[in-house]
DNA sequence: GCAAAAGTGTTAACTGTACACCCATGA
DNA sequence: TCATGGGTGTACAGTTAACACTTTTGC
């Protein structure tokens, strides 16, 4: 990789990152808000997104963006796939906020999009990355956004959905050492819906990728639950394989 | 969409297409091959594809593409994704074949996965579409391809097979009227293993996504085989929920 | 009548689902 | 002692998996 002064910006390729966090309450995103456009309230937040490097993987940019917004690295990230809206500039604000920060505001763009998975409780935002005011914002909340982001969004969390169904990546959202109702809040809030607290328990138990800690929760004003930690060994074999699904 | 001659190619981005077919045999890939570079007997193919415009979405570039190949219209397609291979023109034969077609051979192209799958006997190849060589290649035989067109391949392999375990896609590669057997061939080829035929079958019938039909197979000398058509309102119900999997 | 592929059923093991009560703790 | 959330078992229904023989046709 070159040394940045001497790398070129590839102006007709970004990538966009849906990153998703949990607080062990609530399934959130993390946006961006634009600094110039100040109208429409509920169009102001974006998706964190950079143009790419011409000397850098589509990987490699979006781990740059990750890291210069969050300030974590090794975080669990798959690309989501490539969006190519050619009306990106239909909203007068994305248009104004455009030529307020690249050079060439009109040309076209794609975009590929990457899913970013953190733990909310080892995120310590610095004062520096909150220069460009992201903000964790309850899925629920999210309703229009910048471009064609919604519609990037939208797909991020349907794949995140539909990826819980055949893997175990749910636990990149949560703490090293985690409670069996953490992790079923978790699922409920990835999901939509409620689950069987004790079918829950079983499965989770039954697939050996949780392994129970000689450690309890204290000071809680109720029986103290129990911590866990995966199994990493099989979590690795189950991120493979899927877990058993049509039959075959 | 702006017509032919004020049409701009974007030299960064191009789409590439992994066709699969079958012929009630085997699972075969749609290869083409280079004019100009005859060295290296098998890294001669390459996947189909094309820079695209900067007036078109990505999909209208793959249709387009799987048009002025194959002729054919209303496939199954599929985005898998971006590539972003920054090694691109590591391989010498590589290097001379993008000098002869390209502008800007040394240009840094993403190029943008698709996955198609179309019935190998509705494919009636015109003189015109093999101007430009394309060939049928049995998946097991593909083994080099030119730039990355290798990890592309492998990775819509990949995906065809994950895919086949929670949705029915797999009567796209097949005609509108098959037998079960033909279709739990098409199954066994994808998957790459054999899959007991009682099961198989009840399980199709179960699933309510066949219909069988008044007619059998005429001159075969064994017992005639039923045919069956899709049921396409199931399948439609399905291809949206996927088949039950984890359980949630 | 023979070769070739079609078509068909049963059983045992496992998996999913629905459902309600006692337990340990802090206040 | 009460409020809170943690933790547990069982029975029924449905699904998967393993397995072998008879049928229909052309030659």
């Amino acid at each position: 990789m070159k040394h940045n002064n001497q790398r070129k910006l590839n102006t007709g390729i970004s990538v966009d990152c849906v990153i998703f966090g949990f607080d062990l309450e609530e399934l959130k995103v993390l946006l961006i808000q634009r600094k110039t456009a100040q109208k429409a309230p509920d169009s102001r937040f974006s998706l964190p997104g950079d143009l790419i490097y011409n000397d850098e993987t589509l990987d490699e940019a979006a781990i740059r963006v990750l890291k210069e917004l969050t300030g974590l690295e090794n975080i669990y990230l798959e690309q989501l796939g490539a969006f190519s809206a050619l009306d990106r500039l239909s909203k007068i604000e994305d248009k104004i906020w455009l030529e307020s920060i690249r050079e060439q505001p009109n040309e076209r763009v794609i975009t590929i999009a990457y899913f970013a998975l953190v733990n909310l409780n080892s995120f310590h935002p610095s004062p520096a990355n909150f220069a460009t005011s992201a903000s964790w914002r309850p899925i629920q909340n999210v309703t229009s956004l910048a471009f064609d982001h919604h519609e990037i969004f939208e797909s991020a969390h349907q794949q995140l959905k539909a990826k819980l169904q055949t893997q175990p990546i749910g636990f990149n959202l949560l703490p090293d050492k985690f409670t069996l109702s953490q992790l079923h809040k978790l699922y409920e809030a990835i999901v939509g819906k409620e689950l069987d607290k004790r079918n829950f328990r079983r499965k989770m138990i039954k697939l050996d990728i949780v392994k129970k800690l000689e450690e309890k929760q204290v000071g809680v004003p109720h029986k103290p639950s129990n911590f866990y930690e995966f199994n990493q060994k099989n979590y690795q074999k189950l991120l493979k394989e899927g877990f058993d699904n049509f039959g075959f």
